[in-house]
DNA sequence: CTGAAAGCGCTTACAG
DNA sequence: CTGAAAGCGCTTACAG
């Protein structure tokens, strides 16, 4: 049995299918009664609307795409799940899809989003280059990159304040009397890890700390890359005191590491992380670490994302403050030398 | 400037739309060099086609629709990670929607599917009731159900073999030694929960071990309600040695409450999970659970989905067997009483 | 207040 | 092998 189309309601009411069209849509010309005998009938029949006749007609989707690495990344599954919140309130669906950093599927999806004629594009924390961004801005809709490089000035964005937070974070570790502080970072060259690690240099050079370049360690964003960057650190003759880690998930895999090779955490080492995942509070011990308000960030991104489709030429990129949590994964140093 | 359209291309390439949409999606009718000619053009202008005009003519959208409670939910997030993977290979896109758990978000999330005219409906973990069965299957479009209760014959459902799965985490501590085994579940009435229940009992029932009803109390799924739990278990006369989880989140808070009353994790209580979300290796200590093949659960969701969609219809609902990951939370208990 | 007509961008019988 | 025509389900000037 075939859906009701406004042509069935139109001859269940005796009426024109513009009529229903208009009577559906709250249309002021049509009277009273005749809406609501329609709107009877209608909800009758089950009607529901065809988007895509709609849309056809409108060339508005109501849809946003949503471009993320990997859904399962617990960073991105919260601001998905405020964009999906906000998107929702507007009466806007989102469209997911995971491009794995993989070219091949980032270009697939883009394609996809493009035929499904989406309103406008929102791409989480990817490595957005700038071959990327070229394929992005063919979609020809508007863009909003969340923490994100932001390669074009055709692409909107949405970022965590990178500096403050970890100048904060740093200053932190600081205060509590440390004066050996690492930082394990992400991949080299991403922005974000730039912006990161310039925070932890700033701070190190107000409080007249002393820069030392084996105290930089890359990671890759995961556990993995942090274990293995908290292994180099531990080889180092004067082994640091603090870590700050560019991220939560690389703190877990530091201390991980560390743990595992017998220093106590806080009491050997202090870390502190970046993101306040879910998880950060159950890792043993809970972590002290930066707060990004990721679902905030997510409503923030379609909030202005619709600016941009309504046409408002100058919204601002936003700059959204950290905010540390402080746990127990960071103390004083055990000696003061 | 506008999309070109079948017609400019046609313009372009001097011969009518028809030709256009046929060279387009690969008929056999259209002479090889036509095709190509026309292919060219399209590149060139950048053409992508109009998936709501498509589906307009065809009624298929090549779209489904995906509705978890949350998607900040890591189990959620790892499913649709495995739904996205799978759906795209197939050309399907996919639309996310939150429900949060409220009846007013999951009706409108099932209209916004209705009117997108979704090919399929795929729900996670949600606790689809009698009422809401009534609204999704007002879809008129083929739903799995993905570890929930199944209401109804019309819905497909693919799900965790709950009772082997929580049998042989029972066993795994009645092996270690332990006789005081507690349980805390999620709130009553689910059924996922009933089926672990179910499996915990049977493997003590098997082991002659007596089933005490106090040692059986009811979580609500996250590490609130575990840590609520822990505290009526603690405040036992006679405390049990292990205790089995309905899911990690669960496990994370009953640990967390646990160690916190200065309890010793295993030494003093050895602790099961359900689902090894990814962090389960992270915790404090890491924790012995019941792997769930959670992407690939998401996977087999869409190819039966997909099956169903095709018009077969003897797709059997899918039991996927669970896998106990033994890690550190878990030893045998402190005195053989 | 209501209707007839055109058109959005496709696919697909029906003719040739 | 190709084209003209109809139609998918809507919205929206244009008339009345």
């Amino acid at each position: 049995m075939k859906r009701a189309s406004i042509k069935d309601i139109a001859r269940l009411a005796n009426v024109s299918h513009s009529t229903v069209s208009r009577a559906l849509s709250g249309s002021p010309l049509i009277s009273p009664e005749t809406v609501s005998r329609i709107r009877q009938i209608a909800l009758e029949s089950g009607y529901r609307p065809s988007a895509a006749a709609r849309s056809l007609v409108t060339s508005r989707t109501s849809t946003i795409g949503v471009v993320v690495t990997s859904i399962a990344d617990p960073f991105a599954a919260e601001v998905v799940l405020g964009i999906e919140d906000a998107a929702n309130e507007r009466d806007y669906s989102v469209l997911l899809a995971n491009s794995n950093a993989l070219p091949e599927r980032e270009l697939k999806v883009v394609h996809a989003f493009e035929e499904r004629r989406v309103d406008g594009i929102i791409v989480t924390s990817s490595r957005v280059g700038a071959v990327y961004a070229e394929v992005l801005s063919q979609a020809r809709v508007p863009i909003v990159l969340l923490n994100n490089q932001h390669p074009s000035e055709f692409m909107h964005s949405v970022m965590i304040d990178n500096f403050a937070a970890s100048f904060a974070a740093t200053r932190h570790l600081i205060d509590l009397g440390h004066k050996r502080i690492a930082y394990i970072g992400d991949r080299f060259g991403c922005q974000s890890d730039t912006e990161r690690c310039g925070g932890y240099r700033a701070a190190l050079e107000q409080a007249g700390l002393p820069f030392r370049p084996e105290f930089l360690v890359p990671g890759n964003g995961g556990p993995d890359g942090g274990a293995t960057a908290m292994g180099s650190l531990l080889a180092l003759p004067n082994l640091p005191t603090a870590v700050f880690c560019y991220n939560d998930m690389t703190a877990f895999g530091a201390m991980g590491a560390a743990s595992a090779r017998g220093l106590g955490i806080p009491s050997d080492l202090s870390i502190v992380g970046f993101d306040d995942l879910f998880f950060a509070q159950f890792s043993a011990p809970p972590l002290t670490t930066v707060r990004q308000p990721m679902r905030d960030m997510g409503r923030l991104a379609v909030e202005n994302l619709l600016k941009l489709l309504a046409g408002d030429s100058a919204v601002p990129n936003a700059n959204v403050p950290g905010e540390l949590i402080v746990r127990h994964s960071t103390a004083p140093p055990k000696e003061t030398n």
